[in-house]
DNA sequence: GAAAGTCTAATTTTT
DNA sequence: TTAGACTTTC
């Protein structure tokens, strides 16, 4: 009965799915348009091959995000059990870790501990020194450069000029920078993102290792195709004559160009691939031919021609809502009155989508959905692990698992009262001068944290004891410093950053050991947001429109699609920025089955409150902003355009007794003195 | 001199 | 919500 549920899954495709999902060539692409069932086809070829008698650990679906992951593991899963859980699906970060991890004497960098951005941040902050600057550029400046150069493969050089151009820098003082960088990461142990990365495609050079790697899959399915990266490249190439691979994408909806990749570079696919097919998948399932039109609009006015016309197979429906507002607060309120109104007629939270573009936008949707009780999910803001309260627990762990870890060293101790960060780092060396002069780490603690408070030195070794036991050790650690932390944060919501930490004692619970815990989440982490109750229920979802990828519901808010947003002011003056911003809008109109709303803030005049440099910046910008605003050219027949603003009292002209000067008599009436 | 406290400005997008 | 600059307290 597995097999018929399997073929119940190709027959409900059409001619050119089914096709896609039985092809025999060896590497595959398809490439096909928002909704046209790309996901569909992937989870569709996974049951196929099952059925074939593939071996489920010999596939790996690589996705964007843990979520998508879940999401074609369950889809895989659907009504077939067991062996189907054992298909792996993860990012391709998830992927290089595992088998970097399953190989140490293979890959090496056994013991090395992962950092986030933020502990990136610290060791570059470290190694600047006092200004904490390189030629005016931060900590975070620096380090986007770097990252971009590693997952473009651009020399440091290149990547100064592109992503700093105009910028009267020294890259040699740069390059000096990122040269104590790496040295101090490799001193402490550090991998990076991109480390990982690197690590698993500087190994797959040697054509031994790739044909070894290579022979664990009979197939590696690649979704989002068109966001992947020169780096991630670096991997596929040296598998393709050991694999098969089977990659699905949609150029109008590469949106990670800031991360790398190129959306033109699906188009050489088959080129890159020898022997690979292309194939094209045309007819949209998911929305209303109304959506589509203006989607399909907003490519047509690209200079790059997409050469995509999205067709809907459900045929008619409501044409999309343009709501224009004062202000961003008044588009939020909109939204909740719409999702209330919704729930009125008994439609479940479920049915909606509502899509920002920053996180920091999202907090003001996200505001008012609590004040109206609206149970949500925002696929946006804090990620678990970066937040503070949950950075501080984790360091007491992080210097256990990994005793080198000077950025966790210096977070724990500066916790500890009286303590700042001269103390701690004095007490960091001291610690490891004595774990040099042969004592183990626990002896080395004592003699270095001797002048620190008893409960930290005997926490520690509490914590080394359950080094095995993840949540009993996340338990510990959050019991040692419940204290102190319950007055960090007396004035910052300590109750919801308490919860916070029993929802990592919980995810702790499933994995072996520290370092696995922690780079499970850091490499592909999780949401706040994602561990609250309302997860489990029924819930509207709030996503930032990157994080919204793949995702679709019945009805889909876009808020702030506003001239300065649509494209970002920070696009201007580069062409393919702005294409980009108009692909994240594609995106972001595309998730809708049968409502689209989109609301926008229609500002008037810049407010004069700003000073200086930023606000004369600002109002050279401003004419542009409005020049490059997407929804200038917007034909009145493709949207329903619905007004909220008060009509605004208009600029008066100047009075004739102004049009020149003296004219207003400015004396002063002198009363009886006259 | 070091730590803690306070105030202010600013906030694209993510593994 | 947090980074950072700046000020007060120990
Ligand atoms: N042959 C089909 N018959 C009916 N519905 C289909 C068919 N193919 C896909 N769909 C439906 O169309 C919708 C979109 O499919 P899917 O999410 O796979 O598209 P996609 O190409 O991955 O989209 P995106 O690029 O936006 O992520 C889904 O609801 C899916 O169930």
């Amino acid at each position: 009965m597995a097999e018929a549920g399997i073929d119940g899954v190709v027959e409900s495709l059409n001619e050119a799915q089914r096709e896609a999902v039985l092809t025999g060539a060896s590497h595959n692409l398809v490439l096909a348009g928002a909704g046209t069932g790309k996901t569909t086809t992937i989870v569709a070829r996974i049951r196929h091959l099952l059925k074939q008698g593939v071996p489920p650990e010999r596939i790996l679906a690589i996705t964007f995000t843990r979520r998508a992951a879940a999401e074609i593991r369950s889809r895989v899963a659907g009504d077939l059990a067991g062996a189907s859980s054992q298909v792996a699906a993860m990012t391709f970060h998830g992927w290089a870790m595992r088998e970097v991890r399953g190989a140490p004497d293979v890959f090496g960098y056994d013991g090395w501990s992962v950092i986030d951005q933020d502990d990136q941040q610290q060791v570059m902050r470290g190694v600047l020194g006092r200004g904490k600057r390189v030629e005016g550029l931060k900590a975070t400046q620096i380090l986007d450069v770097l990252s971009f150069a590693h997952n473009t493969r651009r020399t440091l050089a290149q990547a100064i000029r592109v992503k700093l151009p105009e910028m009267s820098v020294d890259p040699k003082a740069i390059g000096e920078a990122v040269r104590a960088f790496e040295l101090r990461k490799a001193e402490r142990r550090y991998l990076t993102y991109d480390d990982i990365l690197k690590v698993f495609a500087a190994r797959l050079a040697d054509p031994e290792v790739a044909a070894w790697v290579g022979s664990h899959y009979e197939e590696i399915l690649v979704d989002e195709m068109q966001d992947t990266n020169p780096l991630q490249w670096q991997i596929i190439d040296p598998l393709v004559p050991h694999t098969r691979f089977y990659c699905v994408g949609d150029d109008a909806q590469s949106i990670y160009g800031f991360r790398g990749a190129d959306f033109a570079s699906i188009h050489s696919f088959a080129e890159r691939v020898p022997g690979a097919r292309v194939l094209k998948l045309e007819d949209n399932y998911r929305s209303t031919q109304e959506i589509l039109d203006l989607s399909n609009w907003l490519l047509e006015e690209s200079p790059l021609g997409y050469d995509k016309k999205l067709r809907a197979v459900r045929g008619k429906g409501a044409k999309p809502e343009l709501h224009s507002f004062e202000t961003p607060a008044d588009e939020a309120g909109f939204i909740a009155a719409e999702l209330l109104r919704a729930r009125a007629d008994e439609l479940p939270w479920a049915t909606h989508l509502v899509l920002v573009r920053s996180n920091y936008s999202g907090r003001a949707i996200e505001a008012r959905l609590v004040e109206n009780d609206i149970p949500y999910v925002f696929f946006g803001g804090v990620k678990l692990l970066e937040s503070a309260h949950v950075r501080d627990v984790l360091s007491a762990l992080r210097v256990i698992a990994n005793p080198d870890d000077e950025v966790a060293w210096m977070r724990l101790l500066t916790l500890v009262p009286r303590v700042g960060d001269v103390t701690a780092a004095r007490a960091f060396d001291a610690f490891l001068a004595a774990r040099d002069g042969g004592a183990s780490a626990s002896s080395a603690r004592a003699e270095a944290l001797k002048g620190m408070p008893a409960w930290l030195a005997a926490g520690l070794d509490a914590i080394e004891d359950a080094a095995q036991r993840v949540d009993d050790a996340v338990g510990r650690a959050a019991a040692m410093l419940q204290p102190t932390l319950a007055h960090k944060y007396r004035n910052e919501n300590w109750e919801a950053r308490a919860r916070d930490l029993v929802h990592v004692e919980r995810l702790a619970a499933t994995r072996a050991n520290i370092l696995e815990f922690l780079e499970e989440y850091i490499l592909s982490p999780i949401f706040t947001s994602e561990m609250e109750p309302e997860s489990q229920q029924d819930h509207v979802i709030v996503s930032t429109v990157h994080s919204a990828k793949g995702l679709e519901r019945d009805w889909a808010f876009a808020a702030g699609v506003s001239p300065g947003s649509f494209p970002s002011a920070r696009a201007l003056g580069d062409t393919d920025d702005i294409e980009e911003e108009r692909r994240v809008l594609y995106v972001a109109l595309t998730r809708a089955r049968d409502r689209l709303v989109v609301t926008r803030t229609m500002t008037h005049t810049p407010v004069g409150a700003w000073v200086g440099s930023i606000s004369q910046q600002v109002s050279a910008a401003q004419g542009f902003v409005e020049e490059a605003y997407f929804l200038n050219a917007l034909p009145e027949r493709l949207v329903e355009e619905i007004p909220h603003t008060l009509p605004r009292p208009s600029r008066p002209a100047p009075p004739p007794e102004l049009s020149g000067p003296g004219e207003i008599d400015l004396g002063v009436d002198l009363g009886d003195l006259e």
